[in-house]
DNA sequence: GTCTATATCTGGATAGAC
DNA sequence: GTCTATCCAGATATAGAC
C-alpha cells in the first residue's frame, strides 16, 4: 500500500478533526458559531504544535501563541479555559482519532502475516499523517496531569498488546517462531516510533516512507518468520 | 558481559565526573575549595536530573532546585551563571563522556560480529549506568541553543555511523548481508533507545538489561547474518 | 561560601470596552 | 466574538549581610 492511498482512503483533514473537537466540546467553548469556530481551532490547534514541537510546549507562552495565531488573548481565552485545558483537548483527541483509525484498519484482515504487514502500514502511515501530533503527543506526555498520563501509558501498551496479540497468533498457527512476544512487540513499536521521533533525519536522507515501511517489514520478518539458529 | 562487570570496568562514579567538571569550568565556577565545589555539583546535578525528568527542564524553577538540593537560590548561582548554563554543561559533558568510554570499548576489537556486539553492548550498558543523562540528553535536546543543538545531531549522527561502518565492514568480509547499511544503523539505534527512553516499562515487568542486550542482538543478528530470502 | 531579601521581568488569566 | 488593558503569581537573577 502506497501512503498516498492510505490517506485518500483514512482522509484526515485538520478541519473534520476540529469539527469534532468542537461538537464535543460545545458546553466549554464559548464561541457559538461552527464555522467560526472551526476555523480558529485550526489555527490555534496548528500553531500549538508547531511552536511546541519546536520549543516545547511548556517553554511557548500564551503570547507567542496569540502571535502565531492573529489570535488575541483574550479570543484564545474564548476556546479553552486554561493553558492545561488546552494541552489535554489536543492529546486525547489525537489518542482517540489513533486507537478509531488504527482498529477500523485491522478490521477483517485474516492471517497473521497478513495482519501483521498490515498494523505496520496503518501505524507507519498514521504516523505520518499526523506527524506533528503523534511527535507531541510522545514529547510532551511529561506534562500532562495525573490523569492523562495514565491515558498515555495506557495507550502504549494498548498498542503494544496488539502486536503482541498477532504474534502469538501467528505463533499458534506456526507462521511465526517468537519465544518472548512482548519484548518482541516492544522493539517494534520502537521501529515504528523513530520514524516521527528522527524524521530530520530521514528528511534530510529523503528518505521515502514507502522506503522505511518496507525496511522495517524485513528487518521485523526476519527475525519472527525465522529458521532455526543458523550459528 | 553481565551488566555489573561492565560497571566496575568502567566506573563512572558521579564524583569523579563532578570533580573533572569542577576543573574545566573552574573559571565560571565561584566557590574555590574543590572537595566543597564537587560536593554541591553532585547534588546540582543529581537534582536537576531528578525533576527534569520527571516534569521537564523548563518546568523546573530554581527554587525546586534550591529545594531538592537544599542550597540557596544564592549559593546555586555560585555554580552557574544561568539556568541555560547549567542545562549546556550536563549535556556536553555527558556527551563527551559518553563518546569516550564507546571508544575505548571498541578499541581493539576485531572481526565485524564482535565487534558489532561489543558496540551494542557498550551502549545499551553505558545508558543504563547513566540513565538519567541519557534520558534527559534525549528529551532536552530543543531547549538547547542552535550551536548546542548542533552537537546533539553530530553525536547522534556519528554513533550512527559507527554502526553503519561495523555493518559494512561485515559485508565486505563475508561475515553481514545488509544493502542499506544506514537504514539498519538507524534501526539499531532505535532499539538502543527504547531501554532508556522506555525503562518504567521494562522495570515494571522485571526486565533485566542482560535479558533485553540478549534479545536485541539475536533481533539484529537475525536481520544482517541472514540467509537469501526464505519467502 | 552561603544565606536572606529584593529587584525586575515574564507569563497566565480576566474584566470590560467595542 | 474579539481586543485592550491590567492584575498578580511566580520566575530568574543579584546585592549585600553574615
Amino acid at each position: 500500500m502506497k501512503f498516498s492511498d492510505f490517506k485518500k482512503l483514512v482522509a484526515i483533514s485538520r478541519e473534520e478533526i476540529c469539527r469534532e473537537i468542537f461538537r464535543e466540546n460545545r458546553a466549554r467553548i464559548k464561541v457559538k458559531k461552527e464555522k467560526v469556530a472551526v476555523k480558529n481551532l485550526v489555527k490555534i490547534f496548528d500553531a500549538t504544535l508547531s511552536i511546541s514541537n519546536r520549543k516545547g510546549f511548556h517553554a511557548m507562552s500564551l503570547r507567542d501563541l496569540s502571535g502565531e495565531t492573529g489570535l488575541s488573548m483574550g479570543a484564545l481565552y474564548s476556546y479553552f479555559g486554561s493553558k492545561d485545558e488546552l494541552l489535554d483537548i489536543i492529546q486525547s483527541q489525537g489518542r482517540r482519532l489513533a486507537s478509531r483509525v488504527l482498529s477500523e484498519q485491522l478490521a477483517g484482515i485474516t492471517g497473521a502475516r497478513e495482519r501483521l504487514r498490515r498494523a505496520l502500514y496503518s501505524h507507519l502511515y498514521l504516523s505520518e499523517a499526523l506527524h506533528p501530533w503523534f511527535y507531541f503527543s510522545y514529547m510532551e506526555t511529561k506534562n500532562l496531569n495525573r490523569e492523562q498520563q495514565r491515558n498515555a501509558i495506557e495507550n502504549e501498551l494498548y498498542t503494544e498488546s496488539m502486536f503482541s496479540d498477532i504474534l502469538a497468533e501467528g505463533r499458534a498457527s506456526g507462521v511465526f517462531d517468537v519465544k518472548d512476544t512482548l519484548l518482541a512487540a516492544a522493539a517494534i513499536k520502537a521501529l515504528l516510533q523513530d520514524w516521527y521521533l528522527k524524521r530530520w533525519k530521514y528528511s534530510g536522507r529523503k528518505t521515502s516512507i514507502e522506503e522505511y515501511a518496507g525496511f522495517i517489514i524485513d528487518f521485523i520478518e526476519a527475525f519472527v518468520l525465522r529458521a532455526p539458529a543458523r550459528v
